[in-house]
DNA sequence: TAAAAACGTTGACATAGGACAAGATTTATG
DNA sequence: CATAAATCTTGTCCTATGTCAACGTTTTTA
């Protein structure tokens, strides 16, 4: 159950197992069905999740109602609304899996309890928060001035398993161009 | 010389004035002119600069030669080219300032020697990254599906000294429009 | 301080890609 | 399992915004 956790740990550094099993046993394991909701708008986030199988998205909603994706998370990753769990006020988006997911999930006030005590923890929530934000500028660098094809092949590029897992409504709302130009698009590769 | 970066040291946490003083003597004062590149592409990073008083500028080149700005620094604020200031690998992108500066600046080595031994700065730099996240993230999420006027809206909202203290043309680039485009939608506020 | 270079503004024109719609396919629901 | 709902694809049309150019202004440089 927590072999990938337990992966992911290492690869930021030595660990012993005992403090590796102290770290996995904050976490508690949530099986869930495609499309549900894991923290509505407004709500305040106060779980970390890494995803042990499946996958998840963050995405709001315009004023006109229409859906737009910010972020996927697959296998072996961390998500969570940020910005609320940090600061504890009302997310501005939702957490959804988007197909059945196994989720381990750690709460704000264990998460932190790590972060306090365990220095290799400490190291991993700036790691993550590091990779976070450099794939953010990614993201924001990679699409400054590129039209929808660029902003397409930049994504087979460097996010590949999107484009595979992602429907195309919530890839192409996640690209910020129109579903029809994406299915344009991948017709002509 | 030390007060702007005192303020912002204070405003995150207790500290004593002994750590304070401990921390600012890491950091040196470097006058510039406008236009003066702290760094250039394929070059990696090694100080972390803290604006005392000016603005500087991340930008890069596009394959046609075009200046394309990414971010933008105004005093008590901190800057650096942080994917390769973290991984010591070549930076893609430029450190400019865009006026006369007077920077403070502190060396890889300091700045971890910081983080490793004095918490207070270990917690500054994990809010700093959190907060260069956040932001990215607002960045990301705030343009998604934007036309021209609205991204326009957003920064004269989001960043209010954007759009005054720079030219017109790095202002569009930086939000992926044309400097007519711009030109035009502030004609009409 | 004068000439050259870069920048800002505005107009005319061209075009990428959005909106809408209809039919085909996939997914959800009772 | 059958019907309803959502999504994908592709066509037609239209609009926001890019490109280019001309001219005035500001900045740089020698």
């Amino acid at each position: 159950m927590y072999s990938t956790l337990k992966e992911f740990i290492k690869r930021k550094g030595e660990i012993d197992n005992k403090s590796l099993d102290e770290i996995c046993s904050h976490f508690q394991l949530l099986k869930t069905k495609r499309n549900e909701i894991l923290l509505s708008y407004n709500q305040i986030a106060t779980n970390y999740y890494f995803i042990n199988k499946g996958s998840v998205r963050l995405f709001t909603n315009t004023k006109e109602g229409q859906e737009i994706s910010r972020y996927f998370a697959f296998e072996g990753n961390f998500v969570t609304a940020l910005p609320s769990f940090i600061d504890q006020k009302p997310a501005e988006e939702f957490i959804q899996t988007i197909e059945r997911s196994e989720l381990l999930y750690i709460s704000r006030i264990d998460f932190y309890y790590l972060v306090d005590t365990m220095p290799l923890f400490a190291k991993i929530y700036t790691e993550i928060i590091e990779l976070g934000f450099i794939v953010s500028q990614k993201r924001i660098y990679g699409f400054q001035g590129f039209d929808a094809l660029e902003k397409v092949k930049w994504v087979i590029q460097n996010q590949p398993k999107l484009l595979l897992k992602v429907s195309n409504k919530m890839a192409a709302s996640y690209l910020g161009i129109s579903p029809s130009t994406l299915s344009r698009i991948k017709s002509k590769l």
